[in-house]
DNA sequence: CCGATTTGACCCAT
DNA sequence: ATGGGTCAAATCGG
């Protein structure tokens, strides 16, 4: 059980990311909203930089999504044992699960290894694809094992920035079906590292039990007027939960489908470099997916942060 | 050259 | 004793 102060800090760190892909997601909004508007196709030299940043912003936001998942979870197991098992829609949905306990120990042998370190208590994230995950997060291979009766390895991954910054978040992924194929990837823990291509994204879980510095935006919700925090309603979490699962998804279908289509590397983008915010871009070529896509984007970028609240608040 | 991956050994939990 | 998680030296590759 852990204190009010924590589990407000959960709180505040979930709003926090929630912003954060919020924020992205109407950016990508905008950049899209700029490309629909019929602009006559200059400066295609710059479609590289656009490119970039759209992509830039969809890891954003996929790494809030999955940060917000994370401490989501955290929340909901602290506030319910019978949450331990939270399933949803689809093989491609998150699902919370609890880990199995672990101490770190500390035994030094022979010499040769002073420490080994097993995997702490921590939250961990279950979730089936049909592809490994792109979750927005840099992974570094630690290991690679043959498990028993399994016909794919395990591969185990932590976060790179474990050794610059000691962000102790990761990951397992595995193959567990050919036809149609599908890979399990477990997360353990929460990432606290800096990203360094995306600085503001920063999270001090260690501090949790302190207060939390959020500077937002005038334009954007304030800890204060979210119904989230005044109530700690584990509905309230499971439907959020549920919200995030449904944009964390939709967020990797348009991140794949786009790659998928080359639909970014087929347009002309030109990018206004006196501000990242005011986009000036065109599409030159006519594609059948172009305006699916980027509707698409749109009603992602329109999710309502607040939907989920105001409905059971009411 | 340096960061990422590979892979066998080591270590822990059961 | 065994399975699985982690370490770390060797290797790879940009």
């Amino acid at each position: 059980m852990k204190n009010q102060g924590s589990e407000s800090c959960y709180h505040s760190k979930a709003i926090e990311e929630l912003v954060r892909g919020h924020e992205s997601a109407n950016q990508l909004r905008e950049l899209f909203n700029k490309s629909n508007e019929g602009s006559c196709g200059v400066g295609g030299d710059n479609s590289a930089v656009t490119v970039t940043f759209a992509e830039d912003l969809l890891g954003k936001v996929l790494r809030s999504f999955t940060n917000t998942l994370l401490l989501l979870n955290e929340k909901n197991i602290d506030e319910s044992e019978e949450m331990s098992q939270f399933q949803v829609r689809d093989s491609r949905s998150w699902k919370p699960t609890k880990s199995e306990d672990s101490e770190e120990s500390c035994k030094s042998t022979s010499g040769i290894r002073h420490r080994y370190k097993r995997r702490r208590t921590s939250q961990t994230w279950e979730r089936d694809s049909e592809a490994p995950i792109e979750d927005g997060h840099k992974w570094r291979k630690y290991g690679q094992k043959q498990i028993l009766n399994a016909k794919h390895p395990r591969n185990y991954y932590r976060c790179t920035h474990k050794s610059d910054q000691g962000c102790l978040a990761t990951k397992q992924e595995q193959k567990i079906q050919d036809e149609p194929p599908l890979f399990k990837t477990v997360y353990y823990g929460i990432h606290t590292c800096r990203n360094l291509l995306n600085p503001e994204i920063l999270l001090d879980y260690d501090d949790c039990a302190s207060e939390c510095l959020i500077s937002f935006d005038n334009s954007l919700p304030t800890k204060q007027n979210l119904p989230l925090f005044s109530s700690s309603s584990s509905s309230i979490m499971k439907e959020c939960n549920e919200e995030i699962i449904q944009d964390h998804h939709l967020a990797h279908q348009c991140q794949s489908t786009a790659s998928q289509e080359d639909y970014f590397l087929s347009h002309e983008f030109t990018f206004d470099s006196s501000c990242c915010r005011n986009l000036t871009l065109s599409s030159t070529l006519e594609s059948d997916h172009s305006a699916d896509i980027s509707e698409f984007l749109c009603d992602f970028a329109e999710f309502d942060l607040f939907e989920p609240f105001e409905i059971l608040m009411s």
